[in-house]
DNA sequence: CTGTTAGCGCATTCAA
DNA sequence: TTGAATGCGCTAACAG
């Protein structure tokens, strides 16, 4: 094909085996591989041929050959829920930045808030022999054959119930807790909860902390004003001015996610009605439009990128051999007081 | 432990192989591994049987010792520069999608505009015998690694230069002309354009179609109000303010991707300026805070996620064996109207 | 249709 | 300090 000239000669299919390399530094493969690896002794002279053979070659080294020896490969899995959703984005990054420093790959599965596909994942994982997988379950599936398997796993934000491996997650009950009882000081009395999974998750506990602070304030809770919205919804936006429409009285609104605080902004522009005076709002999760729009949305700021960072640490110890009982890490979430809340009927104060 | 009983018994650490799973299906490890690939000929009583020993055993096929013996594993990589940008974050998903729909398994790697990471990404990949890899490049070396040892590279969004590998990009100079005539059209005069690398990638297109969009207008061109960050820059809203200040007959700004956009939307916002009254705003790439502030940016939309799926189903092409010269996809970008964009002096007609 | 043989690339014994 | 031998788990020839 003669484009092969820049590359030195060598042709583009075979791949540069250390048995080459010997040759090329006139010494045998497990000298080769001594030399490359670092262990045991080499003379230092042997050495630098050996690593000067393998420069010129382009030497490569195969993992697959190298896990089929050892242990495991060294590449790490990771399972969202949802790529595009930018708080799934941040903890993807935040794994990655941990991993890729400990030289450690990481391989991205999107489940779509699937159980079976999340499932399958943790298959592929298995059979690339990952070293650990990071996953925010969506069941208990994946986790269980993973775990059965041997594989280290580190549970994200969310909990599958399976006891018997580490987690890291955001206090969802204190954050909810927080935002609620900030609604309650200013005097609203009818606070609307909209979240998307009542029964299990992190919306089971969110909504715990939305009841836990009227509890404490002494007002009264209605069935009424919680709206789940289901897995998936089709329509968020449409079910959310359903709600607000079978429910005026409403004076403010507790988002449990950054989805379900989308479409609960979008309706309230959407008919016109102000904010903070009409209604106020408060969002579980604090993403880069809430901060932008006018007026900015109060929030519960939650560590994604460091509860990414601080997963991939608690796995890697792991990986490296730790042998503890499972640990359970929680993060803390951090009200974030904007423009979006007023006491009931008033304008926002100030808009930082 | 104990533990194990729910297991059915069998140890945690032993990985099941092929070996065993024949021994209990009383044949030989061939015809077991014919069984369950699905090649050659296995009769269907026995193809039941091993079938049956590998799920009660738990067998999970070792990928490493099956790339070991054919050519790669079934991993793909995609390099992009950061994560946390929803742009790149849809990209990803676009691509795990189309990956994971033809059982490939996605290596993301973020090498944070960093070409050196990415080399090392590259060599990562290069170690497991990616059958393949995408790559928003940041330089030629990580393309021009991958595409020596033969393996197959798509570009995405930007080129590396490196001609002997497919591509697919938006028509960044076509979305820029667009944008900027549009400003024309309302009558500015003296738009500025905000970039953060103007020597190479999509940068470069942009201000080629802010230049074309001007000429053809035959409105002359002002060195001053092109406003160049670099390359991840420190203070971005910092840098705008002080080149507002220095430009202060500016009537409109197009900012040439969603960093840049934020930035200037940020400041505009900080000094009270009305948009578009005082500065008319046109971002290139729509992201969801676009479309919630008030007014709606004015926006070069991009089929970012469909730019993945594209540069996936190209790459799959290259390792199902397809063989022609390289190839280039040009998407195009949409022109999304929406309130930030007025004839200078004007407020917005309408907010959709 | 099935089993035996061989070898993918590497790291790890063990002898020299 | 070095090299020859071995086997990780699997599949592709081949022979039966």
């Amino acid at each position: 094909m003669g484009k092969d000239a820049r590359t030195g000669g060598r042709s583009r299919r075979a791949r540069v085996t250390l048995r080459e390399v010997a040759q090329e530094a006139g010494t045998s493969p497990s000298t080769a591989s001594r030399a490359l690896a670092g262990h045991g002794y080499v003379a230092e002279g042997l050495k630098a041929r050996i690593e000067a053979a393998a420069a010129r070659l382009g030497y490569v080294p195969d993992v697959s050959a190298r896990s089929l020896k050892g242990r495991s490969s060294g590449l790490v899995g990771l399972v969202v829920s949802d790529l595009r959703n930018q708080f799934y984005a941040a903890l993807a990054a935040g794994v990655e930045q941990t991993l890729a420093a400990a030289g450690h790959q990481m391989v991205l599965v999107d489940d779509h808030g699937s159980d079976t596909q999340a499932l399958d994942g943790a298959r592929a994982f298995l059979a690339m022999r990952a070293a650990g997988v990071l996953l925010a379950p969506v069941g208990r599936t994946a986790t269980e054959l993973l775990v059965e398997h041997g594989t280290p796993v580190v549970e994200v934000d969310r909990r599958s119930g399976v006891r018997s491996c580490d987690a890291v997650t955001i206090d969802s009950e204190r954050g909810a807790r927080e935002a609620v009882s900030h609604l309650l000081e200013l005097g609203h009395r009818r606070i609307a909860m909209v979240l998307d999974e009542t029964v299990w998750g992190t919306g089971r506990d969110r909504l715990k902390g939305y009841r836990a602070a009227h509890r404490a304030a002494g007002v009264p809770l209605a069935r009424r004003l919680v709206l789940d919205l289901g897995l998936r919804p089709a329509d968020p936006q449409g079910d959310v001015a359903a709600f607000l429409d079978a429910n005026p009285d409403v004076t403010a609104v507790f988002a449990a996610n950054n989805l379900v605080a989308e479409a609960v902004w979008q309706e309230l522009q959407r008919r016109g009605s102000a904010v903070p005076k009409d209604c106020s709002v408060v969002s579980f999760d604090d993403l880069t439009w809430m901060r932008i729009v006018e007026p900015g949305l109060t929030a519960v700021r939650q560590p994604v990128y460091e509860m990414g960072r601080t997963a991939a640490e608690l796995l890697l110890e792991r990986i490296a051999g730790e042998r503890g009982r499972a640990r359970t890490h929680t993060l803390e979430p951090e009200f974030v007081l904007r423009g979006s809340t007023s006491a009931p009927g008033t304008p926002a104060e100030q808009t930082p």
